[in-house]
DNA sequence: CGAATGCTTGACGACACTCAAATAACGTGG
DNA sequence: CCACGTTATTTGAGTGTCGTCAAGCATTCG
């Protein structure tokens, strides 16, 4: 159930742009709907994913604040989206080709599909987390401490990790003072270049 | 070295579209290029990859006749394409945001991209190999027997992977009565429901 | 026919997954 | 504010799978 508060701005003149607010774990949108609006996130946190007949889930992206999310090429959706803690999303009615998703956007989707493909291609567990690490890094403005809005087996299931591996990966991470953990959200990069080096 | 053989079509008044021909392994752009243009598979195939400090190549995407390739969103690319045989190339001199790229091609990347993200995050060879097997099939118009334009090394850095494991899944996938190989190039998919099925 | 290349198969070690337990973090109600 | 129960995360032990190294085989081309 989602829940309409108020209308936050109007990017054409027929189209609305509602600020819906969502629980940790709420869906926004499910495989099989139609696809015939985008969303933006306002604040909070969202994954997109989808769930394999074995049980597995695969997470396809993660979106932050400001980000847009949901823009996909068939009539029907592929995968599902989820609020990762307490959210708000911007709703907006449009067509794929429609001008109100910026181009910029789709190209940054492509992008970041791109990218992840190559992380997720990766052997080793370090690396995958270590260019984890990175790209969360950069979606804070670059900054060397932040906190991960998002639980372990959410990262599992966006690096195809277990749980269990991303916890040694990290615990050697630690080990070999690359970050500084505090609890398990909060993470502090201490090596920088040493991270990037990781990642080749 | 490319060689211009004759202006195939115009999709705008003042943008001629050559063929250009390419020996295998014939290097289309580089990395660190400037992406002021886009390509339009005619025959053959082409790679699209990216080379690791530590020697290691990771490919993106394989584009046959009739695909767009080479569509990045910065000035610079950030991958490298080379042909895979005798491939014929159409050249399109056009920016992102230009039309002659039709947005559904970008979109179709961007599917690719995602479609692509979840098969190497699958954590079996098998799996990997069999989703692979289905693309290669879709893209033959769903043929059940095909010829593979590439070698072992593409596809097992395709779907990050060695050879050696490629190859053991194939003749896993072989003595299992899924597919028969004739050659290590032609593929005959003998149960694609039970290839279907291990992707889940 | 011979050499070169590409593919397959085998042996072995390293690393990630599974199952299991211990510890830490979190939320709730007293 | 603390005690408790619940959930999340870390750590440990053992197994399976993939990567590495090496050899054997097939295919192609001169």
């Amino acid at each position: 159930m989602t829940v309409e508060i108020w209308t936050r701005s109007r990017t054409h003149l027929n189209e609305a742009s509602p600020l819906l607010t969502f629980t940790d774990g709420q869906e926004i949108y499910c495989t099989g709907d139609t696809a015939d609006r985008a969303f933006r996130v306002a604040f909070g946190a969202v994954r997109v994913y989808r769930m394999l007949t074995s049980g597995r889930r695969q997470i396809l992206s993660f979106h932050m604040a400001g980000e847009w999310f949901g823009i996909e090429r068939d009539k029907r959706r592929k995968f599902s989206a989820e609020a990762i803690g307490s959210s708000g999303i911007l709703s907006v009615n449009a067509s794929p080709n429609d001008r109100a998703v910026p181009l910029s956007s789709i190209f940054l989707a492509l992008s970041s599909a791109q990218e992840q493909q190559l992380v997720v291609g990766r052997p080793s567990a370090d690396e995958r987390v270590a260019a984890f690490l990175l790209e969360m890094s950069a979606r804070h403005h670059g900054a060397h401490e932040f906190e991960l809005p998002m639980p372990r087996s959410d990262v599992a299931d966006y690096l195809g990790l277990t749980i269990e591996t991303i916890s040694r990966a990290m615990t050697r991470l630690k080990r070999g003072k690359l970050i500084r953990l505090d609890g398990s959200r909060r993470i502090e990069i201490l090596d920088m270049e040493a991270l990037k080096t990781i990642c080749s």
